[in-house]
RNA sequence: GCAUCUUUAGCUCAGCUGGUAGAGCAACUGACUCUUAAUCAGUGGGUCCGGGGUUCGAGUCCCCGAAGAUGUACCA
């Protein structure tokens, strides 16, 4: 194999040498260019009748030669436009260049638009310059326009190497890259959104010297000159309320967490996060600004209403269900697990053959049966409301329920998609959740929270009532543009060393 | 982690019940001044994912391993 390439990489290299030798400077510093490919295809016959003299630069993606005329397609990130390079026209010394040119070679074009006697809108080249030679030819894809729609061969398809060179992916598969043009719009109109309910973003440590803010493994650094371990932030949550102590009462930011568990297409160890927090709001009001913040991204910036995602059609209109988490489980199951009753839930769980971890309450259990029998049934967007304490260390009680939390999750497709709650600002209801923490990560969860003091303490200063929000980047980007994969939508996604 | 499937030329893929590899595109050489999946003629290119085994003989059968996909478990 590796042979084989280097006997095409050595053609190119020699091809190169005789770029040199001919004096040519196969990487030149200067380009220059006075019009993006896109930017000719507004309004053609002004164009052609102008006669003006363009500078464009791209990629050159095809050539078609025959003898002293050519034809080429050239692309930038705005478009593509085909070449026609006749020699009469440029000179033979610098159609020697084009002869130079191979496909995958960035190359600036001089010259007018045109219609071929085809009619096919062109630049007529007076020069062709060499931008930046390739050495590595790019794999093959052919691409045809049938009744205006490009029809592709031989698509570079394989999953793997896709994701492991995506520059490939995105070189070659547009449709990809519109992926990430949009991932791009999507971030920017949640931020737009924010911004005018005048939310300010800020930026908080992602190198923590405890984790906390959720229920996950953390990866472990260390510094050199502190000699201290520190970790990776599985969470944005516990320095953001800090700073609504600090006395800001909208606060969000976006940003990369760390998780050190399994892979699969909805879980990549590094994932980006989206958590805000509002003094003076609760619940309620996270629901509203969640709804209201997909139902914007999906309209305003997608202009869609329905998703077809995980093999369901998924519609964001219309008042997004609210339910609770023991209704859904006796809707689903026909188990009613309202009082609590530790045993007899057990039961229903080990009935349904559902592992029990260490240590585990009616709380937890619940929410195991939960996910057991009704997630899955939860297509259309809903709003799972009162979440038991147990699983909730940071969330408020829900009053007049000391087993509840005042906590959803948005579920849509039977996957999480966002995470809120009235905060919990009664630090000594705090440490108590903390400590009940602390003796599940004794009894063996590694995944419970740790006791942060320094939070305690900034809580004890007073924190106002707020609501708080999470919501899960990759997955919404996942929805919004149709992908099952988060790693479709993670430009570099974990994998394994080859 | 477990189960199933996949891995053959730069890319996309063929290769039936075992007889030491094929196509298209890409690459290279030549022809060609209106092509556009350009065309025509010719050429080169493979440790068949890796390692063992069975066999006279393995891309093909068996075992072990690797990577990937899917499902499942875990991850509120």
């Amino acid at each position: 194999m590796d042979s084989n390439v280097n006997q095409l990489l050595k053609l190119r290299r020699e091809k190169l040498q005789r770029i040199v030798e001919a004096g040519i400077n196969p990487y030149p510093v200067k380009s220059h260019r006075t019009r993006q490919i896109g930017e000719l295809f507004h309004d053609k016959e002004r164009w052609i009748a102008s006669e003006e003299q363009f500078s464009v630069c791209g990629r050159l993606v095809a050539m078609r030669r025959q003898g002293k005329l050519g034809f080429g397609n050239l692309e930038d990130i705005s478009g593509k436009i085909q070449i026609y390079v006749a020699q009469n026209l440029i000179g033979e010394e610098n159609y020697e260049v084009f002869k130079l040119c191979d496909t995958g070679d960035f190359i600036q074009v001089d010259g007018a638009v045109f219609n071929t006697q085809a009619g096919e809108y062109s630049i007529k080249a007076e020069h062709i310059t060499m931008l930046s030679k390739n050495l590595r030819p790019l794999p093959a894809v052919k691409e045809k326009i049938v009744d205006g729609k490009a029809v592709r061969y031989d698509e570079f398809a394989d999953i793997e190497l896709r994701y492991r060179k995506r520059y490939l992916d995105l070189l070659l598969n547009p449709g990809h890259r519109q992926v990430f043009i949009q991932r791009s719009a999507i971030i920017k109109g949640i931020r737009k959104f924010l911004d005018s309910r005048e939310f300010i973003e800020v930026e908080t440590p992602i190198l923590q010297p405890l984790y906390g803010g959720a229920n996950a493994r953390p990866f472990i650094t260390h510094h050199n000159t502190l000699d201290t371990d520190l970790y990776l932030r599985i969470a944005l949550e516990l320095y953001l309320k800090r700073l609504i102590v600090g006395g800001f009462e909208r606060v969000f930011e976006i940003g990369k967490n760390f998780r050190n568990e399994g892979m699969d297409r909805f879980h990549n160890p590094e994932f980006s996060m989206l958590e805000l927090y509002q003094a003076f709001s609760d619940l309620s009001g996270m629901m509203e600004l969640t709804e209201s913040c997909f139902k914007y991204l999906a309209k305003e910036v997608i202009g869609q209403d329905v998703f077809h995602f995980q093999g369901h059609e998924v519609n964001l209109t219309g008042e997004w269900k609210k339910a609770s988490m023991i209704e859904l489980v006796k809707e689903y199951s026909g188990f009613d697990a309202s009082d609590f009753d530790e045993e007899r839930i057990a039961a229903e769980c080990n009935k349904r053959k559902i592992e029990i971890p260490k240590g585990a309450g009616a709380g937890k259990m619940i929410s195991l049966l939960f996910e057991a029998c009704a997630e899955e049934h939860l297509i259309q967007p809903t709003f799972v409301t009162d979440f038991p304490k147990e699983i909730s260390p940071l969330a408020k009680e829900k009053p007049g329920n000391p087993n509840l939390t005042d906590r959803f999750e948005l579920l849509i497709a039977g996957c999480e998609f966002a995470n809120a709650f009235s905060e919990l600002n009664d630090p000594l209801d705090q440490r108590m959740r903390f400590e009940a923490q602390a003796r599940l990560k004794e009894l063996g969860d590694e995944e419970a929270n740790v006791v942060d003091e320094d939070f305690l303490e900034a809580l004890e200063y007073g924190m106002p009532p707020m609501g708080g929000l999470g919501i899960g980047i990759d997955r919404l980007i996942m929805l919004l543009t149709e992908n099952n994969s988060i790693k479709e939508v993670i430009l570099f996604p974990q994998m394994k060393p080859e």
